[in-house]
DNA sequence: ATGGATGCAAATCTTTTGCACGGAA
DNA sequence: TTCCGTGCAAAAGATTTGCATCCAT
């Protein structure tokens, strides 16, 4: 989503643009990454030093209400914001931490399912933990040496 | 998972039989549905009351640790515990807030991943979000009348 | 006997809310 | 002008932790 769609979205759904939430929507539209509200806080502060924390979790909330981002419970302790709106899935690295995009081939399926045992599915979640490629090949490297 | 084989995990990780355990571990196995530690909590302060919200909350840790049970991180403010660890996913209605355990076909697919574009896969997690089937009449039925 | 587990309360962490003020439509 | 949004601080909710005591092995 470009961040005049999103303008509208924001528009089209009786939402004021203010000043946080365009500075909100364009950091996240530009770093296409796995944010926490505390996260875009700490770094949005330092240009923004008048923004609160409860402004961006509330800007946030928004933003995933109205489908400018999506919220990710991969993690147990925090929601993480994501701006590609893309289909695609995340893995989290059990080993460093860190949550990748991935698209198997299998996701477009899970994107078409419309109706599961009688029930209207709206929308999929789907979050694997294992072990990041990096972190793979640095418990291959750490057993050859012994 | 019978009650035996729990008490053997918990035996081979190094862990204590206690009486919290064992109690805890009882009441998640005769009741497959989705808990909170609070609900947990709740439920066996009657027949137990000394058990602490503290002890419930690590039991669940533990046991989630061993795989004794499932976390579910389907809401975004609390975490449901599973003890049904057979494969099969979950949907949440959007509208009763009510969890429902789903079984569709693409569930083995998935868990036959075991491996992603270079990352190792050793768990994964679907949540469905839409409207059960129950609201879903509901729905149909308070719009007729008009 | 002895080290891990429990129970309590306090602490921590994330997220939400109340309210007076300020800014967008 | 007229609400809605913001910023601050306080509150709320979920979960964890410190510590003295207790209990399973």
């Amino acid at each position: 989503m470009t961040y005049e769609e999103a303008l509208k979205k924001l528009k089209d759904t009786g939402n004021i643009i203010s000043m946080p939430r365009m500075t909100i929507l364009k950091y996240v539209l530009e770093h296409k990454t796995h944010h926490t509200a505390e996260s875009i806080y700490e770094t949005l502060k330092k240009e923004y030093p008048s923004i609160s924390i409860a402004t961006v979790y509330n800007t946030l909330k928004l933003f995933a209400k109205i489908g400018i981002v999506k919220q990710l419970m991969i993690d147990e302790s925090k929601v993480y914001y994501d701006s590609n709106i893309y289909p695609h899935f995340h893995l989290k690295c059990t080993v460093c931490g860190k949550i990748y995009d991935v698209s198997p081939p299998i996701c477009r399926e899970l994107e078409g399912l419309k109706d599961i045992e009688g029930h209207i599915v709206n929308d999929a979640h789907v979050y694997f933990y294992g072990v990041c490629s990096d972190c793979r090949k640095n418990m291959t490297t750490g057993g050859e040496d012994t």
